[in-house]
DNA sequence: TCTGGGGTCCTAGGACCC
DNA sequence: TCTGGGGTCCTAGGACCC
């Protein structure tokens, strides 16, 4: 199988519609202004240079990079260039595409060629849309997904159980996709650094450490291995949440509950659009600096707009008094179209 | 240095039932 | 008075991804 992702995909898509930003810094955030409170989305690889990256704050970027050009997330325009590539990964023969976000998609595909259809599919890709893409090959899904990042940019790459310890087996387990900075540190703890570690790891020990399916499962990321089939069965949200970080700490109950009250309406429209029923309601506080502290609530199966709000206010009153407020945020919890059971859902997660 | 907004899934512990 | 074992459900929190 492929894994197909976009170079830059943000930065990329921008550059199409002002082409004079072409070989310039480009930072794509928030709303574009500097000093608010948000995070990089994409940088270009001149503003890399400077030491900007995915998710740094606006604005330590801005002042990594003084003379970058700072643009606003435009997610229309990002959605359209999306499903003008994904149409074009469609129309390749044989394929079956698994979207996974605005920039990538795996590609289940049988050829005796892997690497000439990869071409392929980056040329078609380029001239449809005008974007590049780095593709990845496996023989499972994370094989794949971990081989697109050592095509990047603009190239092919293929790992297969052949090859998978040789290249990958030196590498932090933080480079896995699943693996990120907490579980690379609490694995370090136990001794394992590298791939190789964590192929080699006593698997009962993973197990005890982190649970009975996360251990297993990490252990099996170590090694490469897993599913093998690209589902193209279209995604159903399990849930929908709005939230909002606020530019000023809030503590007034009164600007709290009406914030909550539009966070609530759109998420409403969501659910009213899907004609689902909502089965569990969440509220997430963030206070000042970064304690986050969840509320949730199962309720009865409703499509009544009335009965979530009311159900979220009643969340809304555990927020502590005169404690400063920085982000809020509102969760519908949705039950499943094919599930048909009454009352409840075996949906877990989200918070 | 200061951390958005949209999601998904797993784990631990308590309540409750038989 | 002391108190098993198995199961389900709910809540809160944690971790990951794009």
């Amino acid at each position: 199988m492929l894994h197909v992702d976009l170079d830059q995909f943000i930065a990329a898509v921008e550059v199409l519609r002002r082409p004079e930003l072409a070989g310039k810094p480009l930072i794509v955030g928030g709303h574009g202004d500097p000093g608010e409170r948000a995070v990089v989305a994409t940088a270009s690889y001149e503003a890399r240079a400077f030491g900007v990256g995915s998710g740094m704050p606006l604005r330590i970027a801005a002042r990594k990079a003084p003379d970058a050009v700072i643009l606003p997330v435009d997610a229309p325009v990002y959605t359209a260039a999306s499903e003008e590539v994904m149409a074009t990964l469609r129309e390749q023969p044989g394929a079956v595409v698994q979207v996974l976000g605005w920039d990538e998609a795996f590609l289940g595909v049988q050829t005796e060629d892997p690497e000439a259809y990869a071409q392929r599919v980056r040329s078609a890709v380029l001239e449809r849309t005008a974007l590049h893409c780095s593709i990845g090959i496996g023989d499972t899904l994370v094989r794949a997904k971990n081989a697109t990042d050592l095509g990047k940019p603009r190239g092919v790459f293929r790992l297969t159980a052949e090859n998978w310890l040789e290249v990958m087996g030196e590498r932090p387990t933080r480079d896995l996709w699943g693996i990120g900075s907490r579980i690379s540190q609490r694995l370090a703890a136990l001794g394992i650094r590298s791939v190789a570690d964590l192929a080699d790891a006593d698997a009962p020990e993973l197990a005890a450490a982190f649970g009975p399916k996360m251990g297993p499962w990490y252990r099996q990321l170590g090694r490469g291995e897993g599913s093998a089939v690209v589902d193209d069965t279209p995604w159903v949200a399990r849930g929908h949440g709005r939230e909002t970080t606020f530019p000023q700490d809030l503590t007034d109950p009164a600007l709290l509950r009406q914030a909550a009250g539009e966070l609530i309406e759109r998420v409403l429209a969501d659910v009213a659009e899907e004609q689902r029923s909502v089965v569990g309601v969440g509220l997430k506080v963030r206070y000042a600096p970064f304690m986050t502290r969840t509320f949730t609530h199962r309720v009865p199966a409703t499509t009544d707009p009335a009965v979530v709000a009311a159900e979220l206010m009643t969340l809304l009153e555990r927020i502590e008094p005169g404690r400063p407020v920085r982000l809020l945020g509102v969760r519908a919890e949705l039950r499943m179209p094919e599930d048909a059971r009454e009352g409840h859902t075996p949906t877990r997660g989200g918070w």
